[in-house]
DNA sequence: ATCATAATCTGAACAACGCTAAAATGGCAC
DNA sequence: GTGCCATTTTAGCGTTGTTCAGATTATGAT
C-alpha cells in the first residue's frame, strides 16, 4: 500500500513528502478511523516538522481530500475486480457484495469518502473520482433495466447498496442479527441477504 | 424546541442545566452542524463555565448522546405522524419519505445519531430510542410481506431508505439529477422516486 | 434553627489541535 | 559561484476536551 519511490528523506529537504503524507494519513486511518487522524501526528510520521504539510496542501481538509480520493481509486478498484457475466441481476449482486465488504474492510477510507466536513468536494477530481468508481456500478444497472430512468435507477441501486454498507459498518446489523460480528456478516449474511432479499438481484426487474 | 420548565437560572446554581445543556447542544448543532459543536460553547450558551457540563455528562460524548436520543425521539415522532392505510406498500412508501425528510430537515441531528464516535452507543437507552423510532416501519415491513424473513426484510427495506437520506444529505443527488437543491429533491423528485423506482412501494412483493 | 453532608459550579491548569507568518535551509538554473 | 525559489522549520495564537482542587449552595437530619 505505500509508494515505492521514495527516494529517501535525505536532510532538510524531503524529497517526497507529498505522498509520504498522504500514506501517513492512510495509514493512521486505517489503524485509528477518521476521527484518530490529525495532520500533526501526520507530519511526525514523515519525519517532518507540523507546519510542513500545509505548504503541500494548505490545510487538513486538502490533505485528507487526497485520502478520499485514494478511497475512491481502491473501491473502484474493488468495483472492477468483480467477475461478470450475461446475467446483469448476478452481477449487480456481487457488485453490492464487493462494495459492502471494501466498507467492513476499510472502513475509514469509506468513512472519509463520506465525510463532506472532511474533504473538500469542490475539487473537481473529487467529482471525476467518484463517477469513475461508480462506472461498472452505473452500467450493470443499466444493462439489468435498459428501459428504466437511468438516473432514477442508479440513485436507487447505489442508495441500496450504500445504506447496507452504513448500516452494517455502524454495527446496526448486530442489533436485528444479534451479536453477529462484521466478519460473520460480510461472509455469510450478506450474501443469503443479498441473494433472497435483496430486490436488485434478479435478472427481469418487472 | 426549548424545555419549558426552566427555574430561571439564580445565582450560583443553575437549577436546570441538565436539559439547558442538552438544548443548547441541539442549538448549536441546528446551526453550525455536529463539526460546529463544542463543549465550551454550550457551556457558554448556557451561561455557566466550561467546568460545568463534565458534573451532569462526564464527557462531550455523554452530551451528544442525549442529543442522539433526542433525535431519534423525534424521528420516531416524525414516522408516528405519517397516515397509515390497509395497503402497507404505500403505507412504506410514505414511511420513506418521512424519513428522508426528517434528515434533510435536522441534518445536523440525523448525523449524529449515525455518528458512533460521538455517542455512547453502550447505553442502553440508545438501542432502546434507536428500536422505538423504527418500530412502525418494522410493523410496516412485516405488515407488506409477512411470509418474508422479518430480519432480513427489515433491514434491506431500512437500508434502502437510509441510504437514499444520507446520499441526499451529503447531496449525491445533485450530481445524477444536476444541480437540484436539496428542497427540490424532497418536494419533487423524492415522491416521484419512490412511487416509480423504489421497489418496495407496491403492494404485492412477489 | 443548626449543622454536616452532598450536590453543584467555578476557575485554572494541561496537553493537544489547526492554522499562520517569519525565518532558515538547500537544490537548481544560470 | 551566485541568486532565486521551493521547501521546511520554528514560534506563536487561539481553540478544544478533560481534570481537579476549591468555592458555593441545597438538602436533610437532628
Amino acid at each position: 500500500m505505500e509508494n515505492p519511490d521514495t527516494p529517501a528523506k535525505s536532510g532538510y529537504h524531503h524529497g517526497n513528502l507529498k505522498v509520504a503524507l498522504i500514506d501517513a494519513a492512510d495509514a493512521i486511518i486505517r489503524e485509528k478511523g477518521v476521527e484518530g487522524f490529525s495532520l500533526r501526528e501526520a507530519a511526525r510520521r514523515a519525519g517532518v516538522s507540523i507546519g510542513a504539510p500545509a505548504h503541500h496542501f494548505g490545510s487538513a481538509t486538502g490533505l485528507l481530500t487526497e485520502g478520499a480520493l485514494l478511497g475512491y481509486d481502491s473501491l473502484g478498484a474493488a468495483l472492477n475486480a468483480v467477475t461478470t457475466s450475461d446475467d446483469a441481476g448476478d452481477d449487480l449482486q456481487r457488485l453490492a457484495l464487493a462494495y459492502v465488504r471494501f466498507a467492513l474492510a476499510y472502513p475509514g477510507r469509506f468513512r472519509l469518502m463520506f465525510r463532506p466536513d472532511l474533504v473538500n468536494r469542490d475539487d473537481p477530481r473529487y467529482a471525476e473520482a467518484s463517477r469513475q468508481a461508480l462506472s461498472d456500478f452505473a452500467n450493470t444497472c443499466m444493462r439489468r433495466d435498459p428501459t428504466a430512468d437511468p438516473m432514477a435507477q442508479i440513485f436507487i441501486v447505489w442508495s441500496s447498496i450504500h445504506g447496507i454498507a452504513s448500516l452494517a459498518l455502524d454495527g446496526k446489523a448486530k442489533y436485528l442479527f444479534d451479536g453477529i460480528t462484521p466478519d460473520d456478516f460480510a461472509a455469510d449474511i450478506l450474501p443469503k441477504l443479498l441473494a433472497t432479499a435483496w430486490p436488485f438481484g434478479g435478472n427481469d426487474p418487472a
